[in-house]
DNA sequence: CCAACGATCGACT
DNA sequence: GTCGATCGTTGGG
C-alpha cells in the first residue's frame, strides 16, 4: 500500500497503517525515527480535535490536501506534529506520538539532551527530528520531513487518546506491540 | 482587550 | 505519582 492510499483511507483506519513508518527529516542533516505510536482526529466530527469548530489561523494548514503537516505549539512550549488524511477541507489528522531512531541517533541525542528519551513523546518526536512550526503546512510527500509507510502492517493495540478532555473513550490511540 | 487553557515534559517526592 | 513551567490561540465581553 502505498502512502497515498493510506491517507485516502478513513483517519482511524489510517493511523495504524503508519505504525511501523519511517519518518525523516533532513532539517539540521538527515535523522529519522520509526514510528510506533499515533493518534487520529476527525476533525469537525471530533470534540478533541482542534479543528472541531472550523478552521482557524492555526489550524488551517489541517484543512490541506492528504500529506500535508499540521505542526503547533502544546503548552506554550512543545511542538507537535500532525499527517493530514483524506480529502481537502476534512480536516482529519494523524497525530505522531513516539518513534525509535534508525538514522542520527547521535544528533537526535544531542538535541533531547543527555540522559532523556529521544521519542518517547509527541513533543520528543518534534525536538529529536528537528520540526517547528516553520514546518506547518509543508508536505510529507516531497518535504524536508518525508513518511515512508512500512512494507507490511504492523501488529498494534488500540487505546484512548491522551491528554484530552472531551471524548475520553474513543479507543484512537494505536500503539505497536513488541 | 483579556483571561483561560491546553493533543506535554521533566523535576522532584 | 504529583506538580509547576510557560505562551500562543481562542473566544467571550
Amino acid at each position: 500500500m502505498t502512502l497515498l492510499d493510506i491517507l485516502e483511507l478513513p483517519v482511524e483506519e489510517a493511523a495504524p497503517r503508519l505504525l511501523g513508518a519511517t519518518i525523516a527529516s533532513d532539517v539540521g542533516g538527515r535523522t529519522s525515527l520509526r514510528i510506533t505510536e499515533v493518534e487520529a482526529y476527525a476533525g469537525e466530527l471530533d470534540e478533541a480535535s482542534h479543528a472541531h469548530r472550523g478552521p482557524t489561523p492555526r489550524t488551517l494548514a489541517m484543512f490541506g490536501p492528504p500529506g500535508t503537516l499540521y505542526v503547533y505549539r502544546s503548552y506554550g512550549i512543545h511542538w507537535c506534529a500532525n499527517v493530514v488524511v483524506a480529502p481537502v477541507g476534512r480536516a482529519r489528522a494523524v497525530l505522531l506520538r513516539a518513534g525509535v531512531p534508525i538514522e542520527g541517533e547521535p544528533r537526535m541525542r544531542d538535541r533531547r539532551g543527555p540522559d532523556r528519551p529521544i521519542a518517547a513523546g509527541p513533543g520528543m518526536l518534534c525536538q529529536a527530528l528537528g520540526i517547528t512550526g516553520a514546518l506547518d503546512g509543508s508536505s510529507v510527500l516531497d518535504g524536508p520531513v518525508r513518511v515512508e509507510p512500512p512494507a507490511s502492517p504492523v501488529p498494534y493495540v488500540a487505546t484512548p487518546r491522551i491528554g484530552i478532555s472531551k471524548a475520553v473513550d474513543t479507543p484512537w490511540r494505536f500503539v505497536v506491540t513488541d
